[in-house]
DNA sequence: AGCACGCCGACT
DNA sequence: GTCGGCGTGCTC
């Protein structure tokens, strides 16, 4: 018999099956760890399939040295996602399967912890009936093992060691140890409280499994109680005998979510996450292999949960970024998730209140099942969005970064004794270009996309085309030479607002403030227990909690998402205004979102106020479908980095050249098509280089062909790189 | 990833 | 003369 076999290391050279013996009396499965001779030396490996025979001659093959662990850790279907993989991500074997595998199962540091069980001997009646009638504590212990054993430590407590050593010595009882688990959360286990769904709601289960479609779009207002939709599915999943993955954003993983499931499922439930300890993610990816868990709720990489027969799978907040993975092994959680339920014949819901753009098409065209629920639970509407101009603020000489309607109306919420969010909207390190007296963004003329400013070149420069522009001075709108290249921090938010509220205690969380996670939920914690009047934030904010008292957010610099250069950025900026929007007057009270602006009639602006998503989607499908970005182009991005910076650019040039070449033969297939300098030129010592190109959808899977196969033509040593589809920021 | 092989510079 | 630099190639 024949093992094949990829090893452990994550390197483009080895990144191919080795083929070895299998030992008489070896009982080795595909998907099994294995440790085998490779070179010098010995390698952990896995075992992807078993087979007869080998194209390799019989005198080079080694036999395998051993088999890791006492279960199979990879099941059949994940070997078959994890080809997909390769395929549609340009993943290597091992990168995929270390996806699979909790990190501390490498190195054979398995980390089980193993406590002293006690439980009764069978058969040891004639034995306890010795015991005297005087001995009350040892014969209650024994009436409490009849109902079943225990962890040692817990009898010891309730008993004392005394009584159950006496137990253990007369042969009652006996200790043997036992792998425990190490629960994550384990004090949330509170009863549920079980709500009977609305109308709404069981509508929404229904379609999900009525459809023959395999993906339900579920587009719910917030507030319309999709969280309940989603319960309700996984338990009819459980029902049919098969299992569930719940995916949420990184960020809104909070300990919330967890509560409501485990009140709900119980034991059942395995969470999955990277702010787990090692011990803890080991024993949830143990317990969901073993099939002792059949729910698994976690951020994207819980897609990859050990599961078999997975009959439903959820990704909340649909639209949010953090679903693809921009480092390292670059996969897309939703296109995973897919290919997933597809195996076993099973349901993919996406919900949202803010679709993306390229799922709500899908809707539209048929390929998903669209659900809506556009009713809020509580019946109260959401809080009115006004939009500030900020170039009139200028005008009336308030150049702060404050208007004076959001200075009036935070004044007004703090005399009432109630809480204020201010957001700040900063993303990647691009900045733009802006006027400040009329609000112009330079735009790359082939790409209507805002131009990044690099600072090194004092250029702008187009991130989807490579496009060059010389940098403006004077504004050709206006005429006016009040052009900024704006970037405010929260910082300097905080102090200004301490200047002007001296007394007010203020929270500021963004990125930098919060290098744990725990720091990040003391900040949140802090303010919902009204230990500060107001919260200065970034998107990070947003997400997921309910602060009762808050009635009034500010987005003080809207703008800078929405001229963000990608051509995401329209939707992205919608989707933030509706998400921050919907912090305000939760509870009780009225609530109040205050918008800044340079732009107030854009129509982002204009729809996100309304809460009017499809008309925001109308208007921005068509611009998409009008200058060919997606979801009716892909956009590919293949990067190439080395330490050698000619090595770089020769390896970027071979593989452009021969992208022309075919592009030249499909000419119809290609919008654009360029070499450049990746926006951030170097990282870590690494010269980065790019070639970017914009091809029609039906030919996404030839040209993707065809870059692999120049690339198995062109790679070389001492350059590394990776190829993407529909990336969705070009850092 | 490692480790060996191999072909050019400056050292006991 | 050799020790050792790291570029190149291989691992079933």
């Amino acid at each position: 018999m024949i093992a094949r076999v990829i090893v452990d290391i994550r390197n483009g050279d080895v990144d191919k099956i080795f083929d070895y013996i299998v030992p008489d009396g070896m009982d080795l499965h595909a998907g099994d760890r294995v440790l085998v001779p490779f070179g010098k030396r010995d390698t952990e490996g896995y075992c992807i399939a078993i087979s007869d025979d080998s194209q390799v001659a019989a005198s080079r093959l080694k036999p395998v040295k051993t088999r890791l662990d006492p279960f199979t850790c990879v099941n059949p279907d994940m070997l078959a996602l994890m080809d997909f993989m390769r395929r549609k991500f340009y993943l290597r074997y091992a990168d995929c399967l270390r996806l699979f595998v909790p990190p501390q199962m490498r190195g054979g540091k398995v980390g089980e912890l193993k406590r002293l069980y006690v439980e009764l001997v069978p058969g040891s009646d004639e034995k306890i009936a010795d015991i005297p009638t005087r001995a009350k504590r040892r014969l209650e212990l024994v009436a409490r093992l009849k109902r079943g054993g225990d962890y040692l430590s817990v009898l010891a407590e309730e008993f004392g060691a005394a009584t159950v050593n006496a137990l253990v010595d007369a042969g009652i009882a006996v200790k043997t140890e036992r792998a425990v688990y190490r629960k994550p959360y384990a004090e949330m286990q509170e009863g549920a409280k079980r709500v009977t769904p609305t109308d709404d709601q069981k509508r929404a289960v229904e379609s999900i499994f009525a459809t023959d479609k395999t993906v339900s779009l579920l587009f719910g207002v917030t507030g319309s109680g999709k969280t309940e939709v989603y319960m309700e599915a996984i338990e009819r999943t459980l029902a049919e005998g098969k299992k569930a993955i719940m995916l949420v954003p990184e960020i809104s993983l909070t300990p919330q979510t967890l509560r409501n499931f485990r009140a709900r499922f119980g034991e059942k439930v395995a969470l999955m996450h990277s702010g787990l300890g090692v011990g803890e993610r080991y024993d949830e990816w143990k317990r969901a292999l073993t099939g002792e868990a059949d729910i698994v709720i976690g951020a994207r990489s819980a897609v990859f949960a050990p599961l078999d027969n997975v009959g439903l799978i959820v990704l909340d907040e649909e639209h949010d970024g953090s679903y693809v993975s921009e480092s390292n092994p670059r996969y897309d959680t939703a296109e995973v998730a897919e290919f997933r339920v597809r195996q076993t014949g099973g349901k993919l819901v996406l919900g949202s209140a803010t679709p993306s753009i390229d799922s709500f098409e899908a809707a539209q065209e048929g390929r998903y099942n669209l659900i809506v629920m556009d009713r809020r639970i509580s019946g109260r509407g959401m809080p009115p969005i006004e939009i500030v101009d900020m170039s009139k603020e200028l005008l009336a000489g308030n150049a702060d970064i404050f208007s004076r309607r959001l200075m009036q109306e935070m004044d007004g919420a703090l005399s009432r004794g109630e809480q204020v969010m201010l957001f700040l909207n900063r993303r990647g390190h691009s900045s733009f270009a802006m006027c400040r007296n009329c609000g112009y963004v330079p735009k790359c003329e082939n790409c209507d996309v805002a131009l990044s400013y690099h600072s090194v070149e004092k250029a702008l420069v187009c991130h989807y085309c490579g496009a060059r522009y010389k940098m403006i001075t004077r504004c050709p709108k206006c005429g006016s030479d009040n052009i900024k290249m704006g970037k405010i921090g929260t910082q300097r938010v905080v102090s200004e607002l301490q200047k002007m509220h001296p007394g007010t205690k203020i929270l500021r969380l963004d990125a930098e403030s919060t290098t744990t996670k725990d720091a990040y939920l003391d900040i949140l914690g802090a303010f919902k227990a009204r230990e500060a009047q107001i919260l200065v934030g970034t998107q990070m904010i947003a997400k997921g909690h309910d602060f009762p008292d808050v009635t009034l957010v500010g987005i003080l610099d809207a703008d800078l998402g929405l001229y963000h250069s990608d051509f995401r950025s329209a939707e992205r900026t919608f989707q933030l205004v509706t998400q921050v929007a919907g912090r305000a007057g939760r509870a009780d009270k009225e609530g109040k979102v205050l918008l800044q602006t340079f732009s107030p009639s854009h129509y982002v602006y204009r729809f996100a106020s309304h809460y009017d998503y499809p008309g925001f989607f109308a208007k921005e499908n068509n611009t998409r479908k009008v200058t060919g970005f997606p979801p009716y182009s892909t956009i590919v991005r293949v990067l190439f980095s080395s330490e050698i910076e000619e090595k770089a650019i020769a390896c970027t040039k071979s593989v452009y050249l021969g992208l022309k070449a075919y592009a030249a033969e499909h000419r119809d297939d290609f919008f654009v098509l360029r070499a450049m300098v990746a926006p951030v030129a170097k990282i870590e010592r690494h010269y980065r280089y790019q070639i970017v190109m914009r091809v029609t959808k039906q030919s996404e899977d030839a040209v993707f062909g065809c870059i692999h196969k120049l690339l198995d033509e062109y790679r070389t040593r001492g350059v590394s790189v990776f190829a993407q589809l529909d990336p969705q920021n070009m850092m």
